[in-house]
DNA sequence: TACTTTTACTTTAGAATGTAAAGCAATACT
DNA sequence: AGTATTGCTTTACATTCTAAAGTAAAAGTA
């Protein structure tokens, strides 16, 4: 079986988990879009292989960044929130996305506008992460509904 | 040829160039621990093998994070600096370490220690660039001796 | 109740990428 | 002049990724 880690550097174990092209696009679909199922993920502009998205869910199920259930609702779909661990992602992704507006934005001109230049960063991470809590919680209200 | 993009999303776009296992840590290599050769990078904990390195290298000079030179006292090493592009990066890797030792040390128990937990992080990130500022300019006096 | 659709996958085949080891040419060292 | 070092490239093999099709169970529809 192969060793879930390279070294014992803090960088490079984190990316072990993360750094790949697509893990931290499920994240970004779960915390910014507030993507839920396998299909809605599976649904993203970028167009992850199915079998490649079920090895990811599965990967960072087993890393406690996501979580999977099933509402009373519905015993079919299968639904994915992100933990606090997947959400305290936030912070990494913010910081991609202002580099990312500055230094790759020239290689490609068809990159979306970055609409939160002008606000503290701090603020845009902490409402993202508050958003994402209420969203997760009205989910689970339809699991216990009062 | 492939395309260098797979969306126009901002998050996508970064993680085509730095969403890989090694980018990243040829970056720690070079900002964290000064490394500014070929050899001095593949020696590396994490042993990537010589022909990504290769390849990796040549991404980052294309997309100018890193720049390569020889110096005039060494005609056959090449000398790897970091762009501002590349120092840039640094937010993006303090926001990983913070996570790392936070979420991913509990899967990794030969992590090592995470020395700045007790410093405020804009300025490890300041001071880990204004270091590397000066390693480079050092580097580059030897191309115009005073 | 039967039929169709949807969902969440798994399987498979081929392509692309990664790993490990060896090879090589130019420069530097002794 | 001979050896070692550096920065790669090449090669063979293994692993992973992509794309497409297949499947089983639940849900919706007639």
């Amino acid at each position: 079986m192969k060793k879930d880690f390279r070294s014992s550097c803090i960088i490079a174990s984190a990316l072990d988990l993360i750094g790949d092209k697509w893990s931290l696009l499920i994240v970004r679909d779960m915390l910014m879009h507030h993507k839920k199922t396998y299909k809605e993920i599976a649904a993203s502009d970028e167009g992850v292989a199915t079998n490649l998205l079920s090895a990811r869910l599965k990967m960072l199920e087993s890393f406690d960044i996501i979580s999977k259930r099933k509402l009373p609702t519905n015993r079919k779909e299968n639904i994915y929130l992100l933990s606090e661990k997947g959400i305290e992602l936030a912070p990494i992704i913010m910081e991609i996305v202002i580099w990312s507006d500055k230094n790759v934005r020239m290689h490609n001109p068809d990159m979306n506008p970055f609409e939160y230049k002008e606000v503290d960063k701090s603020f845009v991470i902490k409402n993202a992460q508050e958003r994402y809590r209420e969203f997760a919680g009205q989910v689970l209200e339809q699991e216990a509904p009062s």
